[in-house]
DNA sequence: TCAAAAGTGTTCTAACTACACCCATGG
DNA sequence: CCATGGGTGTAGTTAGAACACTTTTGA
């Protein structure tokens, strides 16, 4: 939703040499897992305020590659989990809008926006924050410690939770939030936390591996307090397949 | 996506007194069960193609009103069942739309626009179609005989599909589609033609049954052939808790 | 040696699947 | 009177929920 400031034009918004769709925007809910916790990454502007990373899509690019763009340029990642999940076109969601801007020139940021929401999952310890030209620091905050966001970007997020929920059911988890061995209590954690429930240990594992999307390694986590731990790796192929057709029954 | 031909003024769009945001629209994939069959309405243009029911946004209104409107300018109908599904953004998108309007004076049609999918489920008894006015007819057609719509039509009307059968996974699908009173191999037929596939006739009544969504008639349907059916309604109470809260299992 | 975490197996239940019989109706 | 569709019941199977014991580890 920010960066430097676009100048008015017609119909398109320019910024140096790309041209931008007008009322359109792209915001992105960025979720990474970081001890036991699951977090959100969220820019805090110099005026106060907090936000969810997004902009605005160039005149010749996607909306998905938009909000790839805008994944890339907070987390410095390419290729991305990404999933749309709702589009917020409500006229009067930019109602506080004003409180932020109200010393800014242009009009720009006073029209009226239609965002298209994506979230994605990104693994935390691959990700190195970084703000935009109007933020005074990018950070992952917890999705318990959410602070005040602008505009309806809690609604944002709160929807984006709720879709991810939701393709939880159908859809394996965990290859983009987790690192590339990770342990079965580790895995089992990233949905409690996602689900916001805690699950049975034994049910959680056999039916884990009835998906039969992990491989166990034949190491143990070691260097940990008390009984040593298996390591698995997702089976990429396997999990590529269940991503596309989807798995059975629900958490 | 249609209607008399706005001028081009700045970054809105003006058609008469009203203004639109540009590069924004709203198509809507309306279902309607007729004879056991799922009918979509679509629109044919004088010019030849068919295409979606679709609109622009007004500067004071949310998209799923402005998905309200395009309903009922074409249908008649109010309060209808409405329910976003995705957003449809490639900048390819529009390609085939010079095809369709190479003679005419503005470029505003050859411009982008990312629009806003939305699925309506209407019962098709009370529906009157009404074409719009660059639109010979507006029509019902059947699912399995769609003809070739412009742009990307299709694959929306696909995903609308796609939407659909995922969301009759986790809750009540049939009060819109279906009249006051009907029978339960009428709601059957429903199920069974937006699932595409058959379902036993003695477990999806029970199924269904165990919802508590339904209340059985004392009259019967007369006048069919072979033995007369019991009639049913919906609870609309449980029915709309129901839709709020979500329905286990699937299909 | 012991507390805490991790590995494994069994039982119970509820939900879905598959199937068979009887009844009502109109031709 | 019979062909067709509609109403109802039951047995078998499977997936999920609940739950207990044993093993490993570092402090």
């Amino acid at each position: 939703m920010k960066e430097q400031i676009p100048e008015l034009d017609s119909h398109f918004l320019k910024k140096g040499h790309e041209t931008y769709l007008r009322h359109i925007s792209v915001d992105c809910v960025i979720f990474g897992f970081h001890e036991n916790e699951l977090k959100v990454l969220l820019l805090k502007w110099k005026k106060g305020p907090w936000c969810l990373p997004g902009g605005f899509v160039r005149r010749e690019e996607s909306l998905q590659d938009s909000a790839t763009r805008t994944l890339q340029e907070r987390t410095g990642l390419k290729n991305i989990f990404l999933q749309q999940f709702h589009a917020f076109g409500d006229p009067q969601r930019e109602k506080k809008k004003s409180e932020i801007n109200h010393d800014q020139k242009g009009g720009w940021l006073q029209e009226r926006f239609v965002t298209i929401g994506y979230y994605a999952l990104v693994e935390f310890s691959y990700v190195k924050p970084l703000p935009d030209a109007l933020s005074e620091t990018c950070e992952w905050c917890d999705l318990n410690e959410i602070p005040t966001l602008i505009m309806d970007h809690r609604q944002i997020l709160e929807k984006a939770l709720e879709a991810l929920r939701l393709h939880i059911n159908y859809h394996p988890v965990g290859y983009n939030l987790l690192p590339n061995r990770f342990t079965m209590p580790q895995l089992q954690k990233l949905y409690e936390t996602i689900l916001g429930k805690k699950l049975d240990r034994r049910n959680f594992q056999r039916k884990m591996l009835a998906y039969q999307i992990l491989k166990r390694l034949k190491e143990r986590k070691h260097g940990v307090a008390y009984k040593s731990p298996y390591l698995y790796s997702f089976d990429l192929q396997k999990y590529h397949t269940a991503l596309k057709e989807g798995l059975k029954g629900g958490w």
